[in-house]
DNA sequence: CTGTTAGCGCGTTCAA
DNA sequence: TTGAACGCGCTAACAG
């Protein structure tokens, strides 16, 4: 499949600089060595099947696939004409055929929001390693927008082969786990939770109360939230949460949370920057900031900034997921093991493949890292 | 094909919450809506096939696949019965065999090293947004370590059905092409040139003349430049082209290019900072320093404040790229678009997939900007 | 319009 | 050991 049996541009896609000239306007004929020999066959143009290798090399297919798959029950003389054959012939055997003939693809579908969010970028990376260790590559579908997101619900793992589904920081709806079960494919949420599937989760009711607590602990009582605008561009409630344990720890230290304080925006730095800002000119501004994410938190102080104000003498920031970004800016935030997560969730879906039994719920521990903005 | 038939999992797999109870530990058994009739067929636990689609809907498997591909020569109500089949079974049609024979998986392999390199990230995500437009989705390798980097030239398409790779930062060597012709795939570069694959590439070179010749516009005349170690990890050479057009600037104006000015190292901020510390130790340390990449400046700026020295005031600092970092830290960068190239990759490959002519290069503009670091 | 049939390329019995 | 034949699930060509 997927041979392009001879395109226009064979100028662009022959690297094989050691080629027989003559043939330089001809259909790509991979790996011609030893052209001496070459006009054995009539090299056809398309890609050479086991059919093909077994003719040139007089046996059977069954022989051929069982060379291909390290089958011990070869002798070594055929083994070694079979060899012969797949050089002269330059064969490779056809993935999709594989697959099919086996059901197993070694794919593994991803759907998330990888580059609005750089956590979620990181996450992706501890995914990737997991998986390529254990044989495995990913499928990516990235979802910006909401015509993504239904396409990669409905679309991925129907139209592309893959063992199982890895949703990050997505809670899907109801209608789209009814899609997911009709894939029939297993399937883990990472940064997201849900009692119907295996998922890594973060306690971010936990973290939130960890950062307004930090930030308690240093002695504030003006304490202002700025995370995710509600409903998200998603439901990434992750920020919802952290809320959560925002207030919940201002209410345990007997302090006060004014909705005026609660600034709600997007997700980038630009629109936290500028729900920010006003915070500032409130008859009494907050004196200090727990921000939803670290992209959001750098929002924050640039708006602090532009107000005048110093960071941390007048205004302390903490954020979120230390992403590489918050080392850089020497921001304190709450750490989440964002690369630790991908890894996990890696592996529990291979566990779901390989019908092993796993747990279905691993949460993150959280821990609050302080640098220089608090 | 993968269907894990009847995994110990269902615990975990079965989101449909609407599902009727007393089959809650059976094997899933997807969108059973209408299990009022449900028992019409013995509901096999395997996923159902188009064979039982047309069996369900008392008609042939030619009428099925048509009207699996919207074909317009079928009488509505046998799709009518079609279509009712396919929900009452929950089908859903066999990505692996479609592709195998229609020939095509529109899929496109990636190989890259994403997560050391914020900029090729950065080019993955034109990539993606190119790619899924046109209704493909990227198969990841990534590429780390040497290991990952054989297996991926090796691998990827033999064992994955793509339709077409992208190689970014990367220049393949000879074997690697090689195993690319093997592939019999369009290849197309990203961030690299090769005149036996179409590319799309960036002027180095000119990228080193503008940022030094930046410095030297704000008078500087001791400039020095930080980069990545060649050998690269890999053959990122783009450093050292960049390096040359730096000697090549400070040449052009008549500035010394001492060889302690030229301090190379590995990707990350820290090497850099390593790396770059010395240079304010020396004799006659330089006033200015052009770094292969921001992250590499960064890391120049953290060396630069570790010494005592004030960016920009005692020392400037130029980067290249222009990635988000840039602009949070406030850093004077060449710019490249490279989300762009990612796009221009994509629609190279497309292009080459399609048959379609189209150029084989693609460079890309540079610029300067000046942001507080110069 | 629609049912039937022949591949797509590979893995895997099943005899020999 | 090995070759031949069948099946994986779907599309497409062909006859009706």
């Amino acid at each position: 499949m997927i041979q392009p049996v001879s395109s226009p541009h064979d100028y662009a896609q022959s690297p094989m600089p050691r080629r027989a000239p003559e043939n330089d306007d001809q259909a790509p004929q991979a790996l011609s060595r030893a052209p001496a020999t070459a006009d054995r066959a009539p090299l056809p143009s398309r890609a050479p099947t086991i059919r093909d290798v077994a003719r040139q090399a007089g046996v059977g297919v069954g022989t051929v696939s069982r060379v291909l798959n390290d089958s011990p029950l070869v002798k070594p003389d055929k083994r070694e004409r079979v060899h012969a054959a797949i050089a002269e012939l330059g064969f490779v055997r056809n993935p999709t055929a594989h697959s099919l003939s086996t059901g197993r693809s070694h794919a593994i579908g991803v759907i998330a929001p990888f580059f609005t969010s750089p956590s979620s970028a990181e996450r992706l990376r501890g995914l990737s390693t997991g998986l390529s260790e254990r044989g495995y590559l990913l499928l990516l579908a990235d979802v910006e927008t909401p015509e993504q997101r239904a396409a990669a619900f409905t679309d991925l793992a129907s139209r592309h082969a893959v063992e199982g589904l890895i949703v990050i920081s997505i809670r899907p709806t109801d209608a789209e786990l009814a899609a997911l079960a009709r894939e029939r494919r297993p399937t883990v949420l990472v940064d997201a939770a849900h009692r119907a599937l295996p998922h890594v989760a973060t306690d971010d009711v936990l973290g939130g109360e960890l950062a307004t607590g930090h930030l308690i602990a240093k002695g504030h009582e003006r304490i202002a939230f700025v995370g995710d605008r509600l409903p998200a561009p998603f439901d990434l409630t992750s920020s919802e949460r952290r809320l959560r344990g925002h207030r919940r720890a201002l209410r345990r230290a007997g302090l006060k949370a004014p909705r005026a304080y609660e600034r709600l925006g997007g997700h980038d730095r630009e629109e936290a920057r500028e729900v920010a800002a006003p915070l500032f000119e409130l008859p009494e501004p907050p004196t200090a900031v727990f921000a939803a994410s670290d992209v959001q938190a750098i929002g924050v102080i640039e708006a602090a900034e532009r107000a005048g104000l110093r960071v941390p003498g007048d205004l302390a920031v903490i954020g979120f997921d230390d992403i590489d970004l918050a080392a850089v800016a020497g921001l304190t935030t709450v750490r989440q093991p964002l690369r630790e997560s991908g890894r996990r969730g890696a592996e529990l879906l291979l566990a779901a493949i390989e019908g092993v039994k796993a747990p279905v719920e691993a949460i993150e521990p959280l821990t609050v890292i302080e640098r220089r903005t608090t």
